[in-house]
DNA sequence: GCCGTTTTCGGCCCGACTGTTTTCAGTCG
């Protein structure tokens, strides 16, 4: 079981837990724990092979230790299958719905004998929910919209779907007179590839007018509510947007508190009460200066919040940027000056994968070579596929020439930029290369990657990819994993294997900024960073303006804490060059 | 259930909104 699946079983548990009453600190204890796996950049099984003490592992003691080392050897979980004896486990389906909770699905399937959102929905529609103590008419319909809500797409939000609905939003909200700031928080600032909901915060001399611009937007298919401070939404795409009107001092706490993560804002909490302050989202107060007196903004407790840098500081640490928020060290290296400086869009020196309509790009050589020149790039490699990939009009060795060629003729006429020559070879279900090694031979810049045969058995896949990234001239291996996000899950493999194969060889892993892969994600990133691999970040282009694409990439590169030390193409060209040829 | 130069017990982050309540529990972020 990779972490994922751990996680999964864990957070399972915990929920089922919460339902039957247990101790809300033992529920949070599973919670606690899940998000350690998450954010783990090694696989769990590689660390306790390797005779790691799982306790010492944040947020797992002696009895996670034991259900993960159950799981690792067995696959099950017999506290979770005894649990299920008494409380039923489609009950946590129940907890996905708007305004159902623990409490309320406990009551659901004691009063009314439901265990399934079918069976709510058919409960509800009976009118058997409003007629339960403690619910209503409003409750029943508010279920229903809920159950209607969860068939049409109970999943996430990919990040560039969620700019493209929100940034409209954002440009409309900021054009009324009454905002002084308006800024997304939440995951979405933090840059997660997926979002489940978007946080708004502004600042405005009156908060009304902004709740109503919101509320009447036209792309807002109901209001879930709307108050004095917040208002939330549902748009026309099923996307959820909470907006959080604060008062100009306390919109640096505000900033802080709705980006999160949730585990990051507690950490910075326990800081805060450790120093005799208090943290929310309207500042940092004096604590128990006066108990019970109101901590907002015009409190005398009042000490700092205006901006993110004033709340970091109260707790003695560094501004943090947001997309290291996820408690994964950085309260620790902001605390001693160590936080990384993250890579930037700016520091990109060339993009080496892209697509032409040699195979199945939409645009010829010179057109690609020209967009890069105009982004500033100093080389661009061209990597067409290989001829495994029919329907892409994947090439051959005879079609290979005939590019190298054309692009030896684009090139006399650009010297402004180099335009290396390459190619996306498929690696075969072997783990050979759909290239002769003599043509290999003449590539400047040698890239593999997977595109078949992906249900391979894991040892199979592992050994073919091994095979691949040992091959004398291979140089990078493009979006390792396969997955396509909600569409195609990774290939199952080792991938701590390959990466320590990579780290050996010398093989760069890249970064496919492409928003649906995204591949290699955050977390293996840092452990291809730990293993000391190089990476490289690449948008896959298949048109002038996929280059564009690249910033998704940077993103999940800052996620990982990459800087451009740890990125082969921030390097200028000379160096480069150099660098690859040791290969 | 986890954790600890305030260790093996007694804590564990905080506030707004909703709906159904006569004073608040539950949910959510």
């Amino acid at each position: 079981m990779d972490n994922a699946a751990l996680a999964a079983v864990l957070a399972e548990l915990g929920d089922l837990l919460e339902i039957s009453g247990a101790n809300p600190f033992r529920v949070r204890a599973y919670r606690n724990a899940v998000h350690t796996l998450e954010g783990l950049a090694t696989q769990l099984g590689q660390l306790r092979a390797e005779g790691r003490d799982l306790t010492t592992l944040p947020g797992i003691g002696k009895e996670m230790a034991a259900h993960l080392a159950e799981l690792l050897d067995t696959g099950r979980l017999t506290a979770l299958e005894e649990l299920g004896k008494s409380v039923p486990r489609s009950l946590v389906e129940l907890m996905r719905l708007p305004s159902v909770g623990p409490k309320k699905a406990k009551r659901l399937w004691e009063e009314l004998g439901v265990t399934t959102v079918d069976e709510l929905a058919a409960a509800a529609e009976a009118g058997r929910v409003a007629a339960l103590e403690g619910f209503g008419e409003k409750s029943q319909r508010k279920v229903l919209a809920g159950v209607a809500e969860y068939r049409l797409h109970h999943g996430r939000f990919r990040i560039d779907l969620a700019d493209r609905l929100v940034l409209p939003l954002v440009e409309l909200l900021r054009s009324q007179p009454a905002v002084q700031h308006l800024e997304v928080a939440g995951s979405y600032r933090r840059r997660r590839e997926t979002v489940g909901d978007i946080d708004l915060l502004a600042v405005a001399r009156d908060s009304a007018p902004v709740i109503a611009a919101l509320t009447a937007y036209s792309e807002v298919e109901r209001v879930l509510g709307a108050g004095e401070t917040r208002a939330s939404v549902v748009l026309k795409s099923g996307l959820q947007v909470d907006l959080r009107v604060v008062p100009e001092k306390s919109y640096g706490a505000a900033l802080v508190y709705f980006t999160g993560s949730k585990e990051h804002n507690v950490k910075l909490r326990i800081r805060a009460v450790e120093r005799g302050l208090k943290i929310n989202e309207y500042g940092v107060f004096q604590a128990d200066a006066a108990p019970g007196r109101d901590t907002d903004a015009d409190s005398p407790d009042w000490l700092a919040g205006r901006d993110e840098a004033e709340v970091y500081a109260a707790v003695g640490l560094a501004w943090v940027p947001p997309e290291l928020r996820e408690d994964r060290g950085e309260i620790a290296a902001a605390e001693r000056g160590t936080l990384p400086r993250l890579i930037t869009a700016a520091d990109i020196r060339g993009d080496l994968q892209m697509h032409s309509t040699w195979s199945d790009g939409r645009a010829g050589i010179e057109e690609m070579l020209v967009a890069c020149a105009a982004r500033g790039y100093q080389y661009l490699a061209l990597t067409d596929h290989s001829k495994a990939l029919a329907m892409t009009g994947g090439m051959d060795a005879a079609k290979l020439r005939r590019q190298w060629r054309e692009i030896d003729a684009v090139q006399a006429r650009h010297p402004e930029i180099r335009l290396l020559k390459s190619m996306e070879i498929d690696i075969l279900a072997d783990g050979s290369l759909d290239l002769e090694d003599a043509m290999v031979a003449g590539l400047d810049w040698v890239l593999v990657s997977v595109h078949s045969r992906f249900e391979l058995p894991a040892a199979e896949q592992t050994a073919r990819i091994l095979r691949a990234v040992r091959h004398p001239r291979v140089q990078v291996l493009a979006h390792p994993t396969g997955r396509l996000l909600g569409k195609r899950k990774p290939f199952d493999f080792d991938l701590e294997a390959v990466l320590r194969a990579c780290a050996e060889e010398g093989v760069a892993v890249e970064l496919n900024a492409h928003p649906e892969r995204l591949d290699l994600k955050d977390t293996h990133l840092m452990r291809a960073r730990e293993l000391g691999v190089k990476v490289v970040i690449s948008t896959d282009a298949h048109a002038p303006a996929d280059l564009g694409l690249l910033s998704y990439g940077i993103e999940q590169a800052r996620r990982a804490w990459l800087t451009a030390g740890d990125v082969l193409n921030t390097l200028p060209l000379d160096r480069f060059l150099a660098a690859i040829a040791k290969r």
